[in-house]
DNA sequence: AATCGTTCCTGATAGC
DNA sequence: TGCTATCAGGAACGAT
């Protein structure tokens, strides 16, 4: 699954490839996946538009078109975004191909469909992207104001870590390992949560993301970036996907529960409740 | 306010 | 072997 440092892998390729670039040609092969204008008006204003300027908010990219519009994908579970020579031959999974001026193409891949693309004239058009907390890699995300926020619920931790407006970009494999880092039980309430171990947590969530994002990202699943290739980062997981496995800290067993429907992975003797 | 269940979807896999 | 049921989950949504 695409978390923020997939995403922002993806972003900063296609800042190599696809800046000042003309979409020549929009095919949609699969039209539930334009969430925005109907299908038909999408590909009326985005062909013939140059990308001016590739951005990433959370797991969303963001498009900047000379027209303008902005153009916005989600990748959710299973979208992989491919920069391919035009004469490579389509595969299965094909949703939307974005042909360009230069014999390439950008090809929107995506096994089940829940993928969602949107071309509007502001970001705040889109709710979910209005709602969005701040970037926790930015000056925006202060220790204090993470901690005073979670303190001001009640709430489990993965829960809130999860929650794409309380910090945004976090997804189930990040907070999985966040939390084993910390040795945070992925029950516990916020309200309960000490100083110090919201400070492990905080500094946890930066460097996780930093050093997955040197790794280019985790291909746990169908993750590629932008020419196909698995992210790094899969070798250094510790928790997510171990369960049976032994705890590389305590050397107990590796636990997995069911928390809201997310596969949830922890070692019960590190994390206490 | 927080949580729960449901929906979207397909491919891998377990079980018979 | 080959079929079918189950599971994976980001996020929206409605209901509790």
């Amino acid at each position: 699954m695409p978390e923020l440092p997939e995403v922002e892998t993806i972003c900063q390729d296609l800042r190599k490839k696809i800046i000042g670039r003309r979409i020549i040609k929009l095919k949609i092969l699969e039209p539930k996946l334009i969430k925005n204008p109907t299908a038909q008006v999408f590909i009326e204003e985005v062909t013939n538009r140059k990308f001016e300027e590739v951005r990433r908010r959370g797991k969303y990219l963001i498009f900047c078109l000379n027209s303008g519009k902005v153009l916005v994908i989600h990748l959710k579970l299973t979208g992989v975004l491919l920069y391919l020579l035009s004469s490579v031959p389509l595969t299965k999974q094909t949703r939307i191909i974005f042909k360009l001026d230069n014999d390439y193409s950008l090809r929107f891949l995506d096994r089940r469909k829940f993928g969602a693309l949107y071309l509007v004239s502001s970001l705040a058009e889109i709710a979910a992207m209005a709602n969005l907390g701040p970037e926790p890699l930015q000056k925006e995300f202060t220790f204090d104001s993470f901690y005073q926020r979670m303190k001001n619920k009640k709430r489990k931790i993965k829960s809130i870590l999860l929650d794409q407006g309380f910090v945004a970009g976090l997804g189930n494999i990040y907070v999985n390992e966040v939390l084993y880092q910390t040795k945070v039980h992925p029950v516990r309430i916020t309200t309960s949560i000490k100083k110090a171990e919201a400070s492990r947590l905080y500094q946890g969530i930066r460097d996780t993301l930093r050093k997955a994002i040197a790794a280019r990202g985790t291909s746990v699943n169908t993750y590629r970036n932008l020419s196909g290739e698995r992210g790094k980062y899969g070798f250094a997981l510790k928790v997510y996907g171990f369960e049976g496995k032994r705890c590389h800290k305590c050397g107990g067993k590796i636990e997995r529960m069911d928390l809201e429907g997310r596969g949830t992975y922890f070692c019960p003797k590190c994390q206490k409740l």
